[in-house]
DNA sequence: ACCTGAACACCGTTCAAGT
DNA sequence: ACCTGAACACCGTTCAAGT
């Protein structure tokens, strides 16, 4: 399961932009954040800092081009495992919209998941430069699914970021269990870990911390995944109560002027 | 508007993890997270490094103290300027359950807000360890609106959840427009910087970004904070569709297994 | 056009020594 | 118990020189 260090890899050919990024998010799979330097990136490469340079103008650059590379291939592919949650039926069958914006979102979230760094450096990258590539290709991504959900079109955009956002934050969030699944020592397990956390939240002072113990227990035996659609499904039902034709939400007054 | 090297600090008494933690805020807030150094910390204390080490273990503890120092701050506060959405009418006057959750998200969307590095931060502290202090500290303030919301307790996990996810998703992506606003050259301001990304979505790919040019306009005289409530509503929305006693959401047939 | 690799400025951290 | 500050290992980046 663990990465080696592949001699195999061809190193004949001439560097290139994309073998260096390729290069870093292997480091920083490997190794996490501080494991990319140029250093070891000069090594596995087997050249220069000089001719690293020539091809990225700096770590940031390298870094924002690694974080693009990796949600490419996530927005692309959608999730590595299961795929909507209808029974399996063959390819090309018909899938609800919100079974395509479930898959989306899944596709990125199990990017954060095997690629732990990417959450911290996805919030880097999106308040270091809105107007990059990252943010259009995920936003695009669950936009096009959000047309299909039948909302008026002034709402569009505002639908889509909170999905967005949702999406962002729990995948980011939930980059907490994979790296500790990494981490963890071979004799413990999931469950046991869930089992620690749960135990030290029961341990909180009861006065500041009421509600965290009290459902501390639900921490134990929580499905990650489940969870992350469960919330998915929570902004959808949002979504069809305040932006359906048909329907009408009577909670919030709407004191504020609305889109458009 | 630019906090300026504060001499008239008393740098009389004895250093603390306090003042340390107080000083790498300010260090933070003037110069981003590359403005963090021992060098700058030792000769804004008036120490060496030495001293700081006496006080901190190293930089990531001292990183992880000033986000919680922050977040601390801002659950504790509430949003900096207007809480409820209703009407000013005295302290002390009843909320809404949802009025309260609105006035927690935007305590901590504030919080990032006017502290840019704090979204990229929680990132990184929250998948390095979940059972730290940062963690329960928002869970715990969201969740404690969360049970005046007539959700059912099997849910309260789930629900909180989402919200946070939400929360820290949208939050950590807004911390863009701050970062933008500080950024801007005089002569520009927020409409010609939206016009700008706007302008810029508008001359994406036709074929590669369909939805994103079809409501870039959308972005030109948008409000943050708008629609970041918004957002918080959507789920708002949702929790209500979902898990309120009296009603049913037609939507998704619940093929996983419910909580508890 | 692309690559080399020594050199530079700067960083986090340590530690023997002081009070 | 708390602080000093020189020293160390390591990092991102540059640049004159090569092909």
């Amino acid at each position: 399961m663990a990465t080696r260090t592949r001699r195999s890899q061809r190193r004949t050919d001439a560097l290139s932009r994309e073998r260096i990024v390729e290069a870093a998010v292997e480091l920083l799979d490997a190794a996490g954040e501080s494991g990319l330097t140029f250093r070891a990136l000069t090594e596995r490469l087997a050249t220069g800092p000089g001719a690293i340079y020539w091809h990225v103008a700096n770590k940031d650059e390298l870094l924002a081009a690694a974080t693009d590379a990796v949600v490419a291939a996530a927005v692309a592919v959608g999730p590595a495992v299961e795929a909507p949650r209808t029974p399996s039926q063959g390819a090309g069958a018909p899938v609800s919209p919100q079974d395509a914006v479930r898959a989306v979102a899944l596709g990125l979230f199990d990017a954060i998941a095997r690629h732990p760094w990417l959450a911290a450096q996805l919030a880097t990258q999106l308040s270091r430069s809105p107007w990059g590539t990252v943010t259009p290709r995920i936003f695009e991504s669950i936009g096009q699914q959000v047309r299909a959900l039948d909302v008026p079109e002034s709402s569009w955009f505002t639908v889509t970021s909170a999905l967005v956002h949702y999406v962002l934050g729990a995948a980011g969030q939930n980059a907490v269990n994979a790296a500790i699944g990494r981490a963890l020592p071979p004799g413990a397990d999931r469950a046991g870990f869930l089992d620690t956390v749960s135990t030290a939240w029961e341990e909180l002072d009861p006065g500041e911390y009421p509600f965290t113990r009290a459902v501390a227990d639900q921490i134990r035996g929580h499905d990650d995944r489940e969870q992350f659609l469960d919330g998915i499904d929570l902004v959808l039902a949002g979504i069809t109560a305040t932006h359906h034709p048909r329907q009408e939400h009577p909670d919030r007054p709407d004191p504020a002027r609305g889109p458009e």
